[in-house]
DNA sequence: AAAAAAG
């Protein structure tokens, strides 16, 4: 709680530099993981004497060294540390006092060489006590996950048999993607991890069956973690560790919040020392300062936090582009000849649409036309979505269409085209855009700052409102594509996103 | 009318 860094000290608080580099963007092509040239800066936050006091974390960009590297664009995260705790920003994994057998899994398996930006700033946060609660938010792509599976696999006791690390996902993707990363991370360690997501049919057993966890980790969706929680299976009272993955999504959307705050309720009543951390791309303003409330009334302490405003957002490695079609038809004319003709050649693509019943109409014009896709969505058996996922994520297929569950969250590199057949819209009200959505779904291309294209079908005035919308919110440039079926047009664009 | 969950 009293130790400090002197070389980060330098007592200017509340200073957040806003110099923004060049936008000069090219690493993306170079390689698959960030180079190591990159300089991480200081944060320097204030004043050790003082007791209580928000300091600023300050990113000063202008001594950003300038090569061809950057990471997907955190350059602007703005930083807000409660209590009197100081964090030196991390230069290098090694900094951040981690068993051996970790670094062993950042180096040997994940083939990482230092920490991201949002990284080298959340670690030491996450880490060094008093295990503050943090909220963080980060761009696409950044790296998001390596802090949370990090900030879990080292605050588990290995001695300790018994669940102390819970993370909570919106869907069972991106659970067992998690689990996946975390299961890779941890390679060296002993720790041991269980997944809580409903089962397929074959591996289904009632809940009163079950024998409690003893899985030192825990990743699921929540609907599982409650029902195992309500008929004690999962035991709260050893928890260290809660993490919410998409973090926005999982507290401020209905259906999802109950079940979330019940979770950090149940968590609470025995354990209220229990570090919390918040992860997402996203937090709508209104949004962020809900759950930062929610939070810090539950568990009555204040939040670190990392922001970036919603200008800084998107991803800058992503060309995005406005395709005019005149009918519905032409829609899939154009999924026909340009996506899946030509656009196959750059690497996979992912279809949005709004609804399930869309996602087959698609996917039958499309057979219909000689065209064989995959669709995933919530309805189909739980045995088929982990099927289609792994073909996909094995390559087998180019071209996947989705609803929104794979909006957020779904990692694969080899994604370089996002197709929105539908624009993402308001449940509740139709004619305003969902904002968070459309940034999550851009951010399934262009992971970890690899080039991208996004195409926006559209087809209506309310079609070309809702995108101009986006465009300001953002302040976005999105092109518009000459035309709709001109082969040359397309590939143009192609070629102008680094693709071709 | 997306997402999770239901046995």
């Amino acid at each position: 709680m009293e130790d400090t860094h002197p070389a980060a000290n330098d007592g200017a608080s509340a200073v957040t530099t806003e110099a923004k580099p060049l936008q000069i963007k090219s690493w993306a092509d170079v390689a698959d993981e960030p180079d190591p040239e990159q300089e991480q800066e200081q944060a320097g936050p204030s004043d050790e004497k003082s007791d209580v006091q928000l300091d600023s974390l300050s990113i000063d960009e202008s001594k950003r060294v300038d090569n061809n590297l950057t990471d997907p664009d955190d350059s602007s995260i703005k930083s807000v540390t409660s209590g009197d705790t100081l964090y030196t920003s991390a230069k290098s994994f090694e900094d951040l006092n981690l068993s051996s057998d970790l670094l062993s899994g950042l180096y040997n398996e994940m083939r990482f060489e230092r920490p991201s930006k949002i990284q080298a700033i959340s670690l030491p946060m996450i880490l060094k006590p008093p295990y503050a609660n943090l909220i963080a938010q980060a761009h696409n792509g950044s790296g998001k996950t390596t802090c949370f599976v990090l900030g879990m696999l080292s605050r588990v006791d290995p001695n300790q048999k018994a669940p102390q690390a819970l993370c909570i996902c919106p869907t069972r993707e991106l659970a067992i993607q998690n689990l996946e990363v975390l299961l890779r991370m941890g390679k060296y360690t002993k720790i041991t991890s269980e997944l809580a997501i409903p089962a397929d049919s074959a591996n289904y057993i009632p809940i009163h069956k079950r024998p409690p966890v003893t899985a030192q980790v825990i990743i699921g969706t929540p609907g599982t973690i409650n029902k195992w929680v309500l008929a004690k299976k999962l035991g709260m009272s050893q928890m260290k560790i809660l993490v919410f993955d998409e973090a926005d999504h999982m507290l401020a959307e209905s259906g999802f919040q109950d079940d979330s705050v019940k979770i950090m309720k149940a968590i609470v009543r025995c354990n209220s020392n229990c570090q919390v951390l918040l992860f997402s791309a996203t937090f709508d303003d209104a949004v962020r300062t809900f759950v930062s409330k929610i939070v810090k009334d539950l568990f009555v302490r204040d939040n670190n936090e990392l922001y970036v405003k919603k200008e800084d957002l998107s991803l800058e490695s992503v060309k995005q582009y406005k395709v005019q079609c005149p009918d519905e038809l032409s829609k899939i004319t154009v999924i026909k000849d340009k996506i899946l003709e030509i656009g196959e050649k750059v690497g996979q693509t992912i279809i949005f649409v709004r609804t399930r019943n869309s996602a087959s109409m698609l996917r039958q014009a499309l057979v219909n036309l000689g065209y064989e896709v995959t669709i995933i969505q919530g309805a189909l058996k739980q045995e088929d979505r982990d099927r289609i996922i792994r073909e996909f994520k094995d390559g087998l297929t180019q071209v996947l269409i989705s609803t929104d569950v794979l909006a957020r969250g779904f990692d694969q590199s080899q994604v370089n085209l996002v197709v929105n057949f539908d624009l993402p819209v308001k449940y509740d009200k139709p004619s305003e855009p969902d904002y968070e959505v459309y940034l999550h779904r851009v951010g399934r291309a262009g992971r970890f700052g690899r080039k991208g294209a996004v195409f926006n079908l559209l087809c209506d005035d309310r079609d070309n409102m809702i995108m101009d919308k986006i465009e300001k919110n953002f302040n976005a440039q999105i092109a518009q594509l000459g035309s709709w079926n001109s082969n040359e047009d397309f590939v143009d664009a192609l070629k102008k996103a680094g693709l071709l």
